[in-house]
DNA sequence: GATGAATGAGACTTCATTCAT
DNA sequence: GATGAATGAAGTCTCATTCAT
C-alpha cells in the first residue's frame, strides 16, 4: 500500500496483524505493545483505551477495503466482468496475506454483543462489500437478484475462509473467491 | 438460581450454550460455573481445566450434529433429496434456537492457533460436515463435483451464520442452508 | 466492641484503620490486602471493588456511631447531661483509639465530588451527628438555637481533630470535645 | 488579588485551585499541567517534581494569607474589634471563592505523614493563624485565654469549612467564620 | 522553553486453579 | 461432592518522571 509509515500507522499496522491472528480477547495490550517495540503502557500515548486502538484497527481495515477492493466496483472506464475480476484479485491480495482470517469476522464472533461500536464498524463493513458486488450485478441481474447473489458470494467467501483457518488451505477460499467472477463470466 | 440437576450432561450443555454466545476467551469459569447453579470451584469436580471442560463441550456439539445431523446423510431408507432435506431441517433447528453463531466456528477463530486439540476437532467437525453432504450429492455428481460442492455448501452456511449475527437477521443463514437441498431437487 | 470476629469483620476493620490513616486515594488495595494477611486478589472474594470496600468501611464506622455515640442521645433513662457526657465519652474513646482523624471527613474532603454514594453516605453520618446533640440541647433550647448549637459543636470537634493531627497534640480535640458537655453543665 | 500573572505564578495559581478541589493524590500532572495550558512534560521546566509544585502552592497560600489575612492581626492603625472584622472578611472572600475546601486541610488529612515537609508547611500556616487571633485577643482576654479562643476559632472555622462542603451550603462556613469577631464585639 | 514519546512502577481488577473443610 | 477462601499471574490502565528533538 502507499501511507508514509506513521508512527501510529505502524501500530495500527501492526496490532491489525496480531488481532486477526489471535482474536481481540486473546491479544493483551502487553503483546500489542511489544509487536510494536514498546512497553506495556507506552501504547496509551496513542490510544486511550484497547478498544480505542481496535477501533482505529478496524477503521483501518475499512478503509483498505473501501479504497483497495470495494471501490473497483465503481471504477466507471472498466466493464463490470474487469470490477469482478479486480476486486477478486484484490481481495486475494488481502486474504493471502500473513496468517489469520478475516479480522471483520473476528470482531463479529468475538465482540459484537459487547461493544456497540464494534458492531457498528463490522455491519458497515459488510454492508459496504454487499453494496459493491451487487452494484456490479446489477448489470446483468435484477436488483433483488443481484443482492442476493452478492450476499451469497460474501457469505461463501467468508465461510472460505473459515475453512482456510481450519484445514489450513488456502484453496478452499481462493475457490470461493473467484467464483462470483467466474459466474458472471459464464452466465 | 436453579440448583438442581448438575448431571454432567447439564453443565456441558449449559457451557456450551454460554460459550457459543460469548466465546471461548470471554467466558470464566465463574461464569461458567454460575450458569451450571454451582459455584467457582467446583467445576473442577466435573473436568479438570476449562481446556478440559472446553473439549467436552465440543465433543458435545460434535456428537449432536453426528447422531441428528449427519447421520441422515446416511440414511439409507431415503431418498437423497429426502436426506439433504432433512439435514437442512435438522441445521435449521440447531442453529435457530438460542442466540450466538457457530460455536466450532468461534473456537476455529479464537483458539485453533493456541489448544492444538481444539483445532484437531474443529477440522473433524468441518470435515464430517462435508463428508455427508458429499456423500449425499455423490448419487448425482462425480466425486470431485460432489465433493466441491459440498465444500461450497457448508463455506456459505457458516458465512450466512457469520451474517445472520452480524445483520441480527436469520434470513441470510435459512436461505444459504436450504439451497443446496433446493438445487439438488431443481438441478 | 462486641462482634465476633468473623473474617469479613476483620477486613472492614482494618481497612478502616488503614484508610483512615492514609486517606482513600493513597491506600492501595495490595496495602489493605497485605494488613489483612491476604494478597492482593484475594480481597476481592469479599468485596467487588475498592468501592465496596470503602462503602463497608464507612457503613461499618456509621454504626459504630449509631450504636456507640449517637444512641446515648436518646437514652431516655438518662438526664439530658448525663446524656451530653456520655457521647462526649464515646466519641473521645473512638478519637482518640489509634492514629488518624476522622475517616468520614477523610471521605468528605478527597472523594465526596467522586463517588455519589460516598458523598451520601458521608452526608447522613455528620447528619446524624447533629440531629443526636440537637435533640439532646432542645432540651434546654429552642429547636433554632439547639441545632444551632449542635452544628457548632461538631464543627469544632472536627476542626479541633484536624489541629491534633497537625500539632500530634490530643488536647486540641479532647477540649473541643469536652465542651457542648460542659457548656450545658455550666449554662 | 493584585499579582501579576507571571507565567509561574499562573501555573502555581491553577494548580492551587485544581488540588483544593481534588486533593493532591487524585489530582495528576497530567490535569495540573492541562489546566496551565501546557502539555504533560512541560511543567517539569518549573518544578522538578510534583513535590516541589505542591511545595509552592501551598507557600503561595500561605502568602496569601499572611499578606490578606493574617496582616490584619498586627495592623497598628486599626481597633481590635476592626482588625477580626477585617480578618473575617478576608478569610470570607478566600474561602467562598471557587469550590473545594481548605488546601491546607487537604493536605493535612492526605499527606502529613507522607511528605514531612508538607507537614511542616501545614503546621506553620495554623500556627500563624492562632498567632494572628491569639494576637488581637489579647487585647481584651489573658494570654491563656486568648489563646485558646484563637484555638477553638480556627478549629470551628476548619469544621464549619468541612461541613459546608459535605451539605453543599455556606452557611456553616460563614456564620462560623463571624463568630469570634462578633462574640468580640458582644463580650 | 516546549514538546510528546517513552518508561517502569504500580494501581485496580479478573481469572484459572488449588485446597482445607 | 461441594464449598468458598486463597492464590499468583496476568490484564487494562494511570502516573510521575525523563529525554531527544
Amino acid at each position: 500500500m502507499p501511507a508514509q509509515k506513521t508512527d501510529l500507522d505502524t501500530i495500527v499496522s501492526r496490532a491489525a496483524e496480531l488481532i486477526r491472528k489471535q482474536g481481540y480477547h486473546k491479544t493483551s495490550m502487553a503483546e500489542l505493545a511489544e509487536a510494536c517495540g514498546l512497553l506495556k503502557g507506552s501504547l496509551y500515548h496513542y490510544f486511550p483505551s484497547k478498544e480505542a486502538l481496535a477501533i482505529a484497527v478496524m477503521g483501518r481495515v475499512r478503509d483498505y477495503f473501501e479504497h483497495e477492493v470495494f471501490r473497483w466496483a465503481y471504477a466507471d472506464e472498466l466493464s463490470p466482468q474487469e470490477r469482478l475480476d479486480r476486486m477478486a484479485l484484490e481481495t486475494e491480495r488481502y486474504f493471502l496475506r500473513g496468517e489469520g482470517g478475516c479480522l471483520m469476522a473476528n470482531f463479529a464472533l468475538g465482540t459484537i454483543d459487547l461493544v456497540p461500536e464494534f458492531g457498528m464498524i463490522v455491519k458497515r463493513y459488510f454492508q459496504d462489500w454487499i453494496d459493491a458486488l451487487s452494484h456490479v450485478l446489477r448489470s446483468k441481474y435484477s436488483t433483488d437478484m443481484a443482492r442476493q447473489k452478492a450476499e451469497q458470494a460474501v457469505a461463501e467467501i467468508q465461510g472460505a475462509i473459515l475453512l482456510m483457518r481450519v484445514f489450513k488451505d488456502a484453496e478452499y477460499f481462493i475457490r470461493a473467491n473467484r467464483k462470483i467472477a467466474a459466474d458472471f463470466r459464464g452466465a
